[in-house]
DNA sequence: CCATATACGTCAACAATGCTGACTCATTTT
DNA sequence: AAAATGAGTCAGCATTGTTGACGTATATGG
């Protein structure tokens, strides 16, 4: 590969306010601009981290989400699903339907609600989200070690800022339910 | 939607190692999935912002990255353009390709090496590219507001370390040559 | 009880964006 | 002169997203 990149990085002109001496706003504008690589990049080497393991099996990043999903929320209804990927329920069935035919995943009438197919892993499927998740966890071990345990906080407000309100509640509900552990 | 989800939430039994009285692995294991919600989440919206702009358009995120990349580094070469985004030359081609037809990217050979198509953005790619960043960063900026000051350099760091070494280096040096503004 | 809404599933077609493989051409490097 | 590299191109295919149109079972409200 060749040295271009670094060394022409930031010599644009268009990176240069017209103003003079705001610096101030350059600041902000490169910090934001550093904040899109920064997702880029991470969201980029963390899915990749589960897709030497789903290659193998034949499953796709829908498949993990998926997985994923329902191994946090057992019993979840697929609509809910659906509000959680914000997908069509087409693409959804696509992926949800190999799972269930592979045995990953189970679905069973719910008691009050008859229409509801919910959700939850099988063993199988069970076993699977582990090793995916192994795989990421290592990842992200590893990151809040060479971070620092400060850092988490930050990085945990940050990501639930720019989310949007309904995340937010679903991330908020998560927190309160694992140190309450009230169903 | 039903409530299903929420009552549900972390009722697993494969949450609990089978080990009693390991809590602190418990919440280790809580942390590292509530990241991966985040990572999901964040993302989602993240890139969903400029998705309205893009439709507008006809364009998609594929091409938003190429202007993002192009645009804060001018001149870059095809080659590294791949790196950076880690897709096909002939994924690249079709996406890259439309931009130039389009007069938003332009090429020109590079001096050094005449094999080189470097790469920048036209008048009207900065304009769009513009466009596109101011949607992301409004939603960063009210993330960065909430979480308070503190909490961002945190999620740098965080985020850089989930990412691999080869996009850590292009991150550090974007850093350094924001503020030294040696080319 | 009946009308309407909801939860879920399904078929068909299409679009965006990845991928592999095979080649060409120009230029640089060895 | 030979080999490697940068870039482009054609052809085909896979994954995962989209619309639109229906069908069926169950719930809910007048």
């Amino acid at each position: 590969m060749s040295d271009q990149r670094s060394a022409s990085r930031t010599s644009a002109s268009a990176a240069q306010p017209a103003a003079a001496g705001s610096n101030l706003l350059f600041l902000r504008e490169e910090e934001i601009r550093s904040a899109q690589d920064l997702l880029f990049f991470a969201y980029r080497d963390f899915t990749n981290a589960a897709d030497v393991i789903l290659d193998e099996i034949g499953l796709g990043r829908a498949h993990h989400r998926c997985l994923h999903f329902i191994g946090r929320n057992p019993g979840l209804a697929v609509t809910d699903l659906l509000g959680l990927l914000r997908i069509t329920k087409q693409s959804l069935a696509r992926v949800l339907g190999l799972l269930v035919d592979e045995g990953y995943v189970a679905q069973s009438p719910g008691r009050a609600d008859r229409r509801q197919r919910l959700l939850t892993l099988t063993e199988r499927g069970q076993a699977l989200e582990r090793r995916l998740f192994e795989q990421q966890r290592d990842r992200l071990i590893a990151a809040y070690r060479e971070a620092g345990s400060g850092a988490v906080e930050g990085f945990r407000r940050v990501m639930r800022g720019i989310m949007d309100d309904e995340a937010r509640q679903y991330i908020d509900s998560a927190d309160t339910s694992a140190r309450g552990r009230k169903g």
